[in-house]
RNA sequence: GGAGGGGUACCCAAGCGGUCAACGGGGGCAGACUGUAAAUCUGUUGGCAUAGCCUUCGGAGGUUCGAAUCCUCCCCCCUCCA
């Protein structure tokens, strides 16, 4: 059994902030299992690198012995957390909402435990809510302190617009802490304002206020932006190991540190390790490789890890064509076909008009030789490597097209 | 309800009758250099079986040889007043 305050340092590693400690600490004083929140989105889920950042932690507490509730917002979906862009969702039907539990049952269960793990939708206890009780919870809170979320102030005071409906989704997410009797509720630092009104609604309902762990944000590829789909800067725990090592040896130096920190279960000591190392001189990137191979081992296998590794070494320091490329059968009618056709038609771009540009700018290769003219035709029958800039490769090979005219014949 | 300002490509932002597929910046992509790092330099950034053609400037009409630019109606946003 961890003591208490050995459960106290665990929880509060990487974590970026703790409302209020001293809460937290009578709660894991009273050595019942704590009832631990986190809201996640229920459009369809494809959990990535920065979301787990969250889980990991989730996972943490469970094997501290508590109970994680992991609620999908089907019903706050409607309005989508504010963010400026002033629509309301139409509700996703109840088949889509399971779809899509089932899947992220399928994604966190690579890092929860199923038997301390809950799973809830807030629609069970929002759709029953009717208008009068909706008055109730708005009565609640004031425009004053709504005022206060840093999103709603940026808008009001830059003269952006905020529609009413906004203000809903905070009151919401708050009485669904309400609705579950929520010891802690876990979020990023973004969600500080959100988790803070689900302290004072459930003072409001006479239950002993939540204690709010943040997380911090994880940034996305870019190092600039939150990791997010929508962004597409961000490495799916779902991306195959060769995609996943790929990007994550496209990572900036100082970005591998932050990711490091963040996503890494290698000990405090074993990291100060690795940056000491740099510092006296070793390269970051091989640091990066070990970091890599991590990730993948943890949603793959360790050898997976081992072969991205080794694949990554042939493709980009060898230079070599990857074994594993796709085998693309393109037509045409006539007896060959324009170049910029074939590489739109086998997916290498999206147009004719990227692929002219592509070869303009020498980034189209056919086995590995640099292609010049944008005119260039490939005759049927022909069976080539394709490759568009550094990583889109393709064997493409060009049949005739049976027309109407040889059937006659 | 009244008065004024505004809606341009992924984002910001010029343009205010033809030379505008639309300046500039950011971001993205590609090339060079590298460690698929950073920094830097160069090119590119609507589509099309591509020296040409087609569709874009909130939406729909109209004026004109010609409209992102002028007119009419509509939609949306902001500010002030009520």
């Amino acid at each position: 059994m961890t003591s208490v305050t050995d459960a106290l340092i665990q929880i509060k590693q990487g974590a970026h902030e703790v409302l209020l400690e001293e809460e937290l600490k009578i709660k894991l004083n009273s050595g019942k299992p704590l009832r631990i929140k986190a809201g996640f989105d229920p459009t369809a889920p494809d959990l990535h690198l920065g979301h787990t950042v969250l889980i990991n932690k989730l996972r943490q507490f469970q094997m501290l012995g508590h109970t994680v509730f992991f609620l999908i917002g089907d019903f706050t979906g409607m309005i989508g957390d504010p963010t400026g862009k002033n629509v309301t969702r139409t509700p996703l039907t109840r088949e889509q909402v399971l779809e899509n539990a089932r899947s992220y049952q399928e994604q966190i269960f690579k890092i929860l435990d199923p038997q301390a793990t809950k799973i809830c939708f807030n629609s069970e206890w929002m759709s029953q809510v009717d208008a009068a009780g909706m008055i109730q919870i708005a009565a609640k809170y004031t425009v004053a302190r709504m005022l206060e979320r840093e999103d709603f102030h940026n808008r009001y005071t830059t003269g952006q617009p905020i529609a009413i409906h906004e203000f809903l989704y905070p009151l919401m997410q708050g009485y669904d802490s309400v609705a579950l009797k929520a010891d802690v509720e876990l979020g990023g630092t973004d969600q500080k304002f959100n988790l803070l009104v689900g302290r004072e609604l459930q003072k409001h309902y006479g239950q002993s206020p939540q204690v709010i762990l943040m997380m911090p944000i994880l940034e996305g590829l870019d190092g600039v932006q939150k990791m997010s789909k929508s962004l597409g800067n961000y490495i799916g725990i779902n991306d195959p190991p060769k995609e996943m090592f790929g990007k994550l040896m496209s990572i900036s130096d100082s970005l591998l540190w932050r990711y490091i920190d963040l996503l890494s279960f290698k000990t405090p000591a074993q990291i100060q390790q690795w940056k000491q190392s740099v510092n006296e001189g070793a390269n970051p990137r091989d640091i990066k490789v070990a970091f890599a191979q991590e990730i993948v081992a943890r949603f793959h296998h360790q050898a997976a890890a081992v072969q991205a590794y080794e694949q990554f070494v042939a493709q980009f320091q060898h230079k070599e064509i990857p074994d594993d490329l796709p085998e693309i059968t393109v037509t045409t009618p006539d007896t060959s076909m324009p170049l910029i056709i074939l590489l739109k038609e086998a997916g290498l771009t999206p147009s004719t008009s990227e692929a002219g540009r592509m070869i303009q700018q020498g980034g189209v290769k056919i086995d590995g030789e640099k292609v010049a003219d944008r005119h260039l035709f490939i005759a049927v029958g022909t069976n080539h490597v394709y490759q568009v800039g550094k990583r889109k490769f393709a064997r493409i090979q060009v049949k005739a097209m049976k027309t109407m005219k040889t059937m006659e014949i």
